[in-house]
DNA sequence: AACATTATTGCAAGTAATTTGCAAATAGGG
DNA sequence: CCCTATTTGCAAATTACTTGCAATAATGTT
C-alpha cells in the first residue's frame, strides 16, 4: 500500500518535482478508501485530516497520477458526468454495472488480455490497456424483477 | 437503414408520444452520420437541413432514444468531457483508442460475448449489453514512434 | 540554520457540455 | 378544422471540473 506512495515519490524525483504534504495524503486516501472513489469523494475523506486541502488540489493530484499512470480515470453511465478514479493494478480492471441500483463491482478476467493481444496482432496496433464494462441487473436487482417462478400476483 | 426510423416511430405510438419533423430529421441524421458522432455534430449536420433545429432538441432526442435502447452513449479517454452517441446494433460494440492521436476504431468480438456470459453464470446477474474499451497506438502512431530497427539517429 | 529558488497550493473566477423552465408551436385523434 | 397534450426553441441554470494568480512551502545551497 505504501507502494504507490513510494512510486509516487520516485516520479516526484525524476520530473524535479516536489512531495507534499498533501500528495501524500491524497495518496493515503486513495489506498484507504474503496475502488474507484470521485474527485469529490477523495477530497471529503482528505479532508478529515486537513480540513485545508483544497478540492482544486485534488484533481490536479489525481491528473497528475493519471499521467504517470499510477491511476486510472474511469466514466460510468448513469452515474452522471463525474469521473472515477481506480489505483492501477488494484481491484479489478474490469467492471460490472447495474443499470437499475447503479451499483458498480470489479472483476478480473485473462480472457479480456487474450481478446485484446488478438486484436493488436491482427490490426498492427499496440494495446496498453483494456478495460470491459459489462451492463446489466445485480444478483439483487434481478431477483427483485424476476420473483421466483410463477409471479407474486 | 430507415428499419431504425421505423423501429422509433412504434415506440413513439407506443408511448402516446408524436413522431415529429425533428425526430425524423435527427434519425435519419443518425444513420447517415459515422459511428459515434457528438451531440453537436448531429446538430451540425441535422442542421443543414433546417437551421432552426435547436441543440437541446438534439440532446432531448439522443436521451429518448438511449431510453428506448436505440442509441449507446459512450465517453473516451482523452476527448474532453462530452459524449458520443453509437446506434444500437449498427458499427461495431467496442472500441480502439489510440492515446496519440485519439482515433477511434470500431470492432466486433464474440469472445467478449463468451466472457459476459461466464461473468454473468458466475455471479448470478444478468448482463445486457459488454463494451470493450482498447487503449494504445493505432498503426500509424505506433510506426511514428518506433521507426524501423535501428532508429533514425 | 537561514536563504534562495521555483514547484505547488488555496481561492476565486472561468469553461465545456449539457440540462431545465416555460411559453409558443404543432402532431394527431375526433 | 379543433382540441389539447406533447414537443420545441430559447435562455438561464447546473455540474464537474479547469485555470490564473498571488501566497506558500519543499529542497537544494551556503
Ligand atoms: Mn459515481
Ligand atoms: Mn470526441
Ligand atoms: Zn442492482
Ligand atoms: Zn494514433
Amino acid at each position: 500500500m505504501t507502494d504507490l506512495l513510494d512510486r509516487a515519490r520516485a516520479r516526484v524525483r525524476a520530473a524535479g518535482g516536489r512531495m507534499t504534504g498533501q500528495r501524500r495524503l491524497i495518496l493515503e486516501t486513495l489506498t484507504a478508501l474503496p475502488a474507484h472513489p470521485t474527485a469529490e469523494e477523495v477530497h471529503a475523506r482528505a479532508a478529515r485530516r486537513d480540513s485545508a486541502l483544497n478540492l482544486s488540489t485534488v484533481y490536479r493530484t489525481l491528473h497528475w497520477l493519471e499521467a504517470e499512470g499510477l491511476v486510472e480515470p474511469r466514466r460510468f453511465r448513469g452515474h452522471g458526468r463525474h469521473d472515477h478514479f481506480d489505483l492501477a493494478g488494484a481491484h479489478g480492471q474490469h467492471h460490472f454495472l447495474c443499470t437499475k441500483c447503479q451499483r458498480v463491482l470489479e472483476f478480473d478476467e485473462p480472457q479480456v488480455e487474450a481478446v485484446a493481444r488478438g486484436y493488436a496482432r491482427r490490426h498492427a496496433v499496440k494495446v496498453h490497456e483494456a478495460s470491459l464494462v459489462l451492463y446489466g441487473l445485480c444478483a439483487e436487482c434481478a431477483a427483485r424483477r424476476a420473483p421466483v417462478r410463477g409471479g407474486s400476483a
